[in-house]
DNA sequence: AAAATTAGTTTGAATATCAAACAATCATAA
DNA sequence: TTATGATTGTTTGATATTCAAACTAATTTT
């Protein structure tokens, strides 16, 4: 096997682990997936409007509609209005979804200090290196 | 920011840079995700019995069948009878399955290759060393 | 002011998923 | 060897997810 096939190997089985990681913890929440992201993603840039959102999670506005509906029944999110522009609204997380968006970011730091711990220092600094330059550069 | 918090944020970009790209991907294709993913599962791994293949997905059985029903209808697998136990059923890609995997797998090297344009040859064998220690032991 | 554009919602259809009930087959134990 | 129990996979009924296209309301352009 050259290096290329190993490097993809390697790459993906990291990239399943994390997936069936991600689900699981999803699974133990009230949130579906869907609702999950958008959590996520709101927590992460702020309050932002429909369309701004649905590109974030890469699909339709339509779709993005019928998941805020959900949020905003459960009281993870509330849609603002603007003065400046009537036909937007802003997805806002409330309390509860701030705290949501807490314990997600928690269980993260959790896998992360799970990965750490199988890496030396040195092997740490060079992974945070190397996922920088990936992530500027590489999709 | 400390070096937790540095790595968590930039392991999460890279699996969200990772999901979306993989998405873009199988939209391409005339297959839905869950339809992708088993044959990927089954290209990988070999035939192998619903329950199993359920395993794989992280799915119940039951979402399993109609899985497998839509690639059989679309010629992509086939059950095949176990004459040692008449109760299992061995799913196996097709012609066109192992051909739709072979695409699959050529768009995950064409990935790598990207990823691997941006780092340098050091780096290249710190991430294989890395990947290789994570998968291992971390999930 | 009319026409075109934009933001978001609704609708109708296909797919995805689960839990629970079910049918067929196999294994075990009396 | 039969009766009981366990396993494998399918079906069913319900809910969730998603999209494209039609639609409404608001804003911008001409």
């Amino acid at each position: 096997m050259d290096s290329l096939d190993e490097l993809t190997h390697e790459l993906f089985t990291f990239f399943n682990g994390f997936s069936s990681w991600e689900n699981s913890v999803i699974k133990t929440s009230e949130l579906s997936v869907s609702e999950a992201h958008a959590i996520e993603i709101l927590g992460t840039h702020g309050q932002m409007k429909m369309k701004t959102l649905a590109g974030h999670l890469g699909v339709t506005t339509g779709t993005t509609t019928v998941t805020v509906d959900r949020l905003e029944k459960k009281d993870y999110a509330r849609r603002e209005a603007v003065k400046e522009d009537r036909r937007i609204h802003l997805i806002t997380l409330t309390q509860k979804g701030q705290q949501a968006f807490a314990e997600h970011h928690q269980y993260h730091s959790n896998l992360t200090e799970q990965i750490l711990s199988v890496l030396s220092v040195e092997e740490n600094q060079q992974l945070i290196n190397i996922l920088k330059k990936i992530n500027a550069e590489a999709f």
